[in-house]
DNA sequence: ATAACATTTAGCACATAAGCTAATTAATTA
DNA sequence: TAATTAATTAGCTTATGTGCTAAATGTTAT
Protein backbone atom coordinates (compact mmCIF):
# COMPACT_ATOMS: atom_id res chain seq x y z
CA UNK A 1 0.00 0.00 0.00
CA UNK A 2 2.41 2.47 -1.29
CA UNK A 3 1.71 5.80 -2.86
CA UNK A 4 3.71 4.67 -5.68
CA UNK A 5 0.96 1.62 -6.32
CA UNK A 6 -1.88 3.93 -5.39
CA UNK A 7 -1.51 6.46 -7.48
CA UNK A 8 -0.66 4.27 -10.36
CA UNK A 9 -3.59 2.47 -10.24
CA UNK A 10 -5.59 5.56 -10.10
CA UNK A 11 -3.97 6.38 -13.07
CA UNK A 12 -6.04 4.26 -15.37
CA UNK A 13 -9.36 5.34 -16.36
CA UNK A 14 -10.84 1.55 -16.22
CA UNK A 15 -9.28 1.15 -12.79
CA UNK A 16 -11.04 4.64 -11.75
CA UNK A 17 -14.54 3.48 -12.98
CA UNK A 18 -14.20 0.09 -11.08
CA UNK A 19 -13.45 2.44 -7.59
CA UNK A 20 -16.73 4.28 -8.26
CA UNK A 21 -18.21 1.46 -8.95
CA UNK A 22 -17.62 0.16 -5.21
CA UNK A 23 -18.18 3.43 -3.84
CA UNK A 24 -21.05 2.13 -2.23
CA UNK A 25 -20.31 -1.46 -1.56
CA UNK A 26 -19.13 -4.59 -2.64
CA UNK A 27 -20.00 -6.19 -5.39
CA UNK A 28 -18.96 -9.61 -7.33
CA UNK A 29 -16.25 -9.41 -9.71
CA UNK A 30 -19.15 -10.72 -12.63
CA UNK A 31 -21.10 -7.54 -12.31
CA UNK A 32 -17.98 -5.59 -12.46
CA UNK A 33 -17.08 -7.51 -16.02
CA UNK A 34 -20.78 -6.41 -17.30
CA UNK A 35 -20.31 -2.73 -17.14
CA UNK A 36 -17.25 -2.34 -19.32
CA UNK A 37 -17.03 -3.62 -23.32
CA UNK A 38 -13.72 -5.32 -22.33
CA UNK A 39 -13.37 -8.72 -21.65
CA UNK A 40 -13.73 -10.18 -18.55
CA UNK A 41 -9.53 -10.92 -18.12
CA UNK A 42 -8.84 -7.33 -19.35
CA UNK A 43 -10.84 -6.29 -16.26
CA UNK A 44 -9.61 -9.47 -13.91
CA UNK A 45 -6.47 -7.85 -14.51
CA UNK A 46 -7.19 -4.33 -13.69
CA UNK A 47 -9.02 -5.57 -10.55
CA UNK A 48 -5.74 -7.47 -9.29
CA UNK A 49 -3.83 -4.28 -9.73
CA UNK A 50 -5.79 -2.32 -7.91
CA UNK A 51 -5.75 -5.53 -5.23
CA UNK A 52 -1.94 -5.27 -5.38
CA UNK A 53 -2.00 -1.06 -4.41
CA UNK A 54 -4.14 -2.16 -1.10
CA UNK A 55 -7.80 -0.41 -3.23
CA UNK A 56 -9.82 -3.08 -2.48
CA UNK A 57 -10.43 -6.11 -1.16
CA UNK A 58 -12.12 -9.23 -1.57
CA UNK A 59 -13.82 -12.13 -0.30
CA UNK A 60 -15.32 -15.18 -1.94
CA UNK A 61 -19.07 -16.70 -1.29
CA UNK A 62 -19.07 -19.60 -3.17
CA UNK A 63 -18.46 -19.44 -6.84
CA UNK A 64 -18.29 -15.42 -6.60
CA UNK A 65 -15.29 -13.59 -5.69
CA UNK A 66 -16.87 -10.06 -4.01
CA UNK A 67 -14.57 -6.75 -4.26
CA UNK A 68 -14.90 -3.79 -2.06
CA UNK A 69 -13.15 -0.95 -1.60
CA UNK A 70 -10.22 -0.53 0.89
CA UNK A 71 -10.96 2.87 2.43
CA UNK A 72 -7.59 3.05 3.73
CA UNK A 73 -5.36 2.86 0.13
CA UNK A 74 -7.81 6.15 -0.61
CA UNK A 75 -7.52 8.09 2.53
CA UNK A 76 -3.56 7.41 2.51
CA UNK A 77 -4.07 9.50 -1.16
CA UNK A 78 -6.15 12.03 0.15
CA UNK A 79 -3.68 12.70 2.63
CA UNK A 80 -0.81 13.04 0.30
CA UNK A 81 -2.23 15.51 -1.85
CA UNK A 82 -3.38 17.40 1.62
CA UNK A 83 0.24 17.35 2.79
CA UNK A 84 0.67 19.71 -1.00
CA UNK A 85 -1.56 22.32 0.05
CA UNK A 86 -1.42 25.41 1.94
CA UNK A 87 -3.29 24.84 5.38
CA UNK A 88 -6.05 27.46 3.32
CA UNK A 89 -7.14 25.42 0.85
CA UNK A 90 -5.73 22.04 3.34
CA UNK A 91 -8.05 19.01 3.46
CA UNK A 92 -8.86 17.69 6.59
CA UNK A 93 -10.72 14.79 8.86
CA UNK A 94 -13.95 15.88 9.45
CA UNK A 95 -14.00 17.57 12.98
CA UNK A 96 -14.35 14.24 14.70
CA UNK A 97 -17.55 13.23 16.81
CA UNK A 98 -18.07 13.57 20.49
CA UNK A 99 -15.83 11.15 22.42
CA UNK A 100 -17.92 8.95 24.57
CA UNK A 101 -16.79 10.09 28.89
CA UNK A 102 -18.42 6.74 29.13
CA UNK A 103 -15.95 4.45 27.28
CA UNK A 104 -12.71 5.84 27.19
CA UNK A 105 -11.27 3.22 26.16
CA UNK A 106 -12.36 2.34 23.00
CA UNK A 107 -10.80 5.06 20.70
CA UNK A 108 -12.54 6.17 17.53
CA UNK A 109 -9.95 5.10 14.75
CA UNK A 110 -9.17 7.98 13.21
CA UNK A 111 -7.84 6.86 9.63
CA UNK A 112 -5.76 9.89 8.70
CA UNK A 113 -3.46 9.21 11.90
CA UNK A 114 -2.18 6.18 10.14
CA UNK A 115 -1.05 7.63 7.13
CA UNK A 116 -0.29 11.23 8.07
CA UNK A 117 2.98 10.73 9.31
CA UNK A 118 4.29 8.92 6.58
CA UNK A 119 4.67 11.45 3.81
CA UNK B 1 -8.09 19.96 -15.93
CA UNK B 2 -10.04 16.49 -15.97
CA UNK B 3 -8.90 14.30 -13.37
CA UNK B 4 -8.16 11.97 -16.26
CA UNK B 5 -5.61 13.76 -17.05
CA UNK B 6 -4.97 15.04 -13.25
CA UNK B 7 -4.62 11.65 -12.10
CA UNK B 8 -2.64 10.28 -14.89
CA UNK B 9 -0.41 12.89 -14.11
CA UNK B 10 0.48 11.89 -10.47
CA UNK B 11 0.95 8.25 -11.34
CA UNK B 12 4.20 8.75 -12.28
CA UNK B 13 6.91 9.07 -9.12
CA UNK B 14 9.60 11.49 -11.05
CA UNK B 15 6.20 13.87 -11.97
CA UNK B 16 4.67 13.26 -8.17
CA UNK B 17 8.62 14.38 -7.07
CA UNK B 18 8.45 17.58 -9.39
CA UNK B 19 5.07 18.24 -7.24
CA UNK B 20 6.47 17.47 -3.75
CA UNK B 21 9.32 20.05 -4.99
CA UNK B 22 6.81 22.90 -5.35
CA UNK B 23 4.90 22.30 -1.93
CA UNK B 24 6.48 25.17 -0.81
CA UNK B 25 6.77 27.30 -4.00
CA UNK B 26 8.06 28.50 -7.20
CA UNK B 27 11.48 26.88 -8.60
CA UNK B 28 12.94 27.86 -11.87
CA UNK B 29 12.83 24.34 -14.25
CA UNK B 30 16.81 24.44 -14.09
CA UNK B 31 16.76 23.78 -10.40
CA UNK B 32 14.20 21.29 -10.85
CA UNK B 33 16.45 19.21 -13.13
CA UNK B 34 19.22 19.74 -10.55
CA UNK B 35 17.66 17.14 -8.70
CA UNK B 36 17.25 14.39 -10.46
CA UNK B 37 19.58 12.16 -12.43
CA UNK B 38 17.60 12.18 -15.91
CA UNK B 39 18.81 14.55 -18.52
CA UNK B 40 16.64 17.87 -18.70
CA UNK B 41 14.55 17.49 -21.79
CA UNK B 42 13.46 14.28 -19.89
CA UNK B 43 12.31 15.99 -16.95
CA UNK B 44 10.94 19.22 -19.40
CA UNK B 45 8.59 16.77 -20.60
CA UNK B 46 7.09 15.41 -17.05
CA UNK B 47 6.68 19.38 -16.70
CA UNK B 48 4.68 19.68 -19.62
CA UNK B 49 2.54 16.56 -18.57
CA UNK B 50 2.03 18.34 -15.51
CA UNK B 51 1.51 21.77 -16.99
CA UNK B 52 -0.90 20.15 -19.65
CA UNK B 53 -2.73 18.66 -16.86
CA UNK B 54 -3.55 21.87 -14.58
CA UNK B 55 -1.12 20.70 -11.74
CA UNK B 56 1.49 23.38 -12.43
CA UNK B 57 1.75 26.99 -13.92
CA UNK B 58 4.37 28.72 -15.35
CA UNK B 59 5.83 32.27 -15.15
CA UNK B 60 9.09 33.81 -17.28
CA UNK B 61 11.35 35.79 -15.59
CA UNK B 62 14.07 36.23 -18.28
CA UNK B 63 15.70 33.63 -18.96
CA UNK B 64 14.38 31.34 -16.16
CA UNK B 65 10.90 30.00 -16.56
CA UNK B 66 9.19 29.33 -12.61
CA UNK B 67 6.96 26.68 -12.08
CA UNK B 68 4.61 26.20 -9.56
CA UNK B 69 1.65 24.54 -8.14
CA UNK B 70 -1.95 25.52 -9.33
CA UNK B 71 -3.15 24.05 -6.36
CA UNK B 72 -6.72 24.07 -7.96
CA UNK B 73 -5.46 20.68 -9.86
CA UNK B 74 -4.77 18.97 -6.41
CA UNK B 75 -7.95 19.86 -4.50
CA UNK B 76 -9.67 18.62 -7.35
CA UNK B 77 -8.14 15.06 -7.12
CA UNK B 78 -8.41 15.47 -3.03
CA UNK B 79 -12.09 15.99 -3.98
CA UNK B 80 -12.57 12.81 -5.91
CA UNK B 81 -11.18 10.75 -3.13
CA UNK B 82 -13.54 12.57 -0.98
CA UNK B 83 -16.33 11.68 -3.22
CA UNK B 84 -15.45 7.85 -2.56
CA UNK B 85 -15.13 7.78 1.20
CA UNK B 86 -18.13 7.69 3.53
CA UNK B 87 -19.25 10.58 5.50
CA UNK B 88 -17.13 9.11 8.48
CA UNK B 89 -13.78 9.24 6.86
CA UNK B 90 -14.78 11.47 4.12
CA UNK B 91 -12.10 14.54 3.57
CA UNK B 92 -13.19 18.29 4.02
CA UNK B 93 -12.11 21.62 3.49
CA UNK B 94 -11.15 22.73 7.07
CA UNK B 95 -13.40 25.27 8.63
CA UNK B 96 -13.41 28.06 6.60
CA UNK B 97 -12.44 31.44 8.01
CA UNK B 98 -14.83 34.10 10.16
CA UNK B 99 -16.03 36.61 7.17
CA UNK B 100 -14.83 40.07 7.31
CA UNK B 101 -18.11 41.79 8.04
CA UNK B 102 -16.86 44.93 6.91
CA UNK B 103 -15.85 43.53 3.30
CA UNK B 104 -19.08 42.02 2.13
CA UNK B 105 -17.97 42.25 -1.43
CA UNK B 106 -14.37 40.38 -0.87
CA UNK B 107 -15.68 36.63 -0.59
CA UNK B 108 -12.82 34.04 0.19
CA UNK B 109 -12.74 31.66 -2.44
CA UNK B 110 -13.43 28.07 -1.89
CA UNK B 111 -11.57 26.05 -4.06
CA UNK B 112 -13.17 23.42 -3.31
CA UNK B 113 -17.03 24.95 -4.39
CA UNK B 114 -15.94 24.92 -7.62
CA UNK B 115 -14.99 21.00 -8.18
CA UNK B 116 -17.11 19.39 -5.90
CA UNK B 117 -20.02 19.48 -8.29
CA UNK B 118 -17.92 17.96 -11.05
CA UNK B 119 -17.86 14.46 -9.81
C1' DA C 1 -16.72 -37.97 -11.54
C1' DT C 2 -18.23 -34.62 -14.59
C1' DA C 3 -20.73 -30.68 -16.00
C1' DA C 4 -21.36 -25.85 -15.55
C1' DC C 5 -20.17 -21.46 -14.17
C1' DA C 6 -16.98 -17.68 -12.13
C1' DT C 7 -12.63 -16.04 -12.18
C1' DT C 8 -7.75 -15.92 -12.98
C1' DT C 9 -3.41 -16.92 -15.42
C1' DA C 10 -0.58 -17.40 -19.63
C1' DG C 11 1.05 -15.77 -23.72
C1' DC C 12 0.96 -12.76 -27.34
C1' DA C 13 0.07 -8.11 -30.17
C1' DC C 14 -0.16 -3.41 -30.15
C1' DA C 15 -0.24 1.25 -28.04
C1' DT C 16 1.56 4.41 -24.87
C1' DA C 17 5.08 6.32 -22.13
C1' DA C 18 9.72 7.32 -20.62
C1' DG C 19 14.28 7.66 -21.52
C1' DC C 20 18.19 9.45 -24.53
C1' DT C 21 20.89 12.76 -27.88
C1' DA C 22 20.72 16.34 -31.19
C1' DA C 23 18.63 20.29 -32.84
C1' DT C 24 15.75 24.39 -32.07
C1' DT C 25 13.76 28.44 -29.77
C1' DA C 26 14.11 32.34 -26.63
C1' DA C 27 16.32 35.81 -23.81
C1' DT C 28 20.58 38.15 -22.33
C1' DT C 29 24.94 40.04 -22.76
C1' DA C 30 29.25 41.26 -24.99
C1' DT D 1 25.21 40.39 -34.47
C1' DA D 2 27.33 36.63 -32.31
C1' DA D 3 27.96 34.05 -28.20
C1' DT D 4 25.94 32.14 -24.01
C1' DT D 5 22.63 30.13 -21.14
C1' DA D 6 17.77 28.23 -20.27
C1' DA D 7 14.41 25.47 -21.85
C1' DT D 8 11.74 22.98 -25.26
C1' DT D 9 10.90 20.17 -29.38
C1' DA D 10 12.09 16.37 -32.61
C1' DG D 11 13.15 11.88 -33.52
C1' DC D 12 14.42 7.61 -32.03
C1' DT D 13 14.77 3.27 -28.82
C1' DT D 14 13.19 0.61 -25.24
C1' DA D 15 10.18 -0.46 -21.40
C1' DT D 16 5.68 -0.74 -19.60
C1' DG D 17 0.84 -1.26 -19.94
C1' DT D 18 -3.51 -2.64 -21.96
C1' DG D 19 -6.10 -5.36 -24.80
C1' DC D 20 -7.20 -9.97 -26.73
C1' DT D 21 -8.00 -15.35 -26.88
C1' DA D 22 -7.13 -19.73 -24.99
C1' DA D 23 -6.20 -22.42 -21.17
C1' DA D 24 -6.23 -23.26 -16.24
C1' DT D 25 -8.21 -23.05 -11.56
C1' DG D 26 -11.79 -23.22 -8.13
C1' DT D 27 -16.48 -24.04 -6.56
C1' DT D 28 -21.02 -26.01 -6.74
C1' DA D 29 -24.39 -29.21 -8.30
C1' DT D 30 -25.79 -33.35 -10.67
Amino acid sequence: MTIEAISKAIGDESRRKIIEMLKDGEMPASSIFDQFDYAAPTISRHLSVLKEAGIVITRRKGVYIYYALDKEALVAMANWLSSLLPPTNQVVKAAPKERVARAPKVKTENPFDKFQSEF
